[in-house]
DNA sequence: CTGAATCCCGAGAGATACTG
DNA sequence: CAGTATCTCTCGGGATTCAG
């Protein structure tokens, strides 16, 4: 547990915590793991997200080599963005995360009801 | 993976990734997880957190059953904090975190590095 | 010693408009 | 269709001060 005992920016740990805190990446890296989508059709999928948080989110992606982008020569250009293995590992470890959600959240939304009840 | 396809604040598993983007409480966590510690202990360990954020992140912690909090009456009184059973699971859960951060960062970095290169 | 309350500030998100 | 550019503004974190 030698990874938590002190912050630092270049803990690898603390690095993917933060790659997976942003909400549209996990989004986007959840539906690119059913197959290849388009920008406008994964825009119209993610309710909510703007232009401008998608396409940094995919630059993002792609910069880590969690997420591939192909570039299609037609008129007006399409680009396709897909999931890449090491995008695949991740959610799958993620994956680890969900299970613990389900598992555990309503233990948790307990304490929450008691914890704000004992203020009342 | 049903829960990525679609952003909603009530997914367990957004609510459980937004608590552990918490870089505090990932931290507090951990340091917990090797035992009891007071709140000054805890804030000369944790280096560079204000007293604000770590009682906050204490607070939301207890709420959500994943710390205990022990006040004993002495003057003045002395606070001390633990890990619950419930938080020890999380604990163990984001250490499959710290594995994929460990095994892959380094393909990480090669692409970012690559990426790079490929705009200058 | 363990917090709560207040003020202050900058990073980051949204909206909008424009381009190849 | 797939972005980029700019502008604004909120919200969360730090510093400081006060309290039990």
């Amino acid at each position: 547990m030698q990874s938590f005992n002190a912050y630092s920016a270049n803990c690898p740990t603390r690095l993917v915590l933060d790659r997976i805190a942003d909400k549209w990446a996990v989004l986007v890296l959840g539906l690119l793991s059913n197959g290849p989508v388009r920008f406008n059709q994964l825009r119209r999928q993610i309710d909510g997200v703007s232009q401008k948080m998608l396409s940094q989110t995919l630059k993002s992606l792609e910069r880590d080599g969690l997420v591939h982008r192909k570039a299609i020569p037609t008129v007006p250009v399409t680009v396709e963005y897909s999931i890449t293995p090491l995008g695949r590992t991740l959610v799958e470890t993620v994956d680890g995360l969900r299970i613990w959600a389900e598992t555990h959240m309503p233990e948790v939304q307990k304490s929450q009801n008691r914890y704000d009840r004992a203020l009342a």
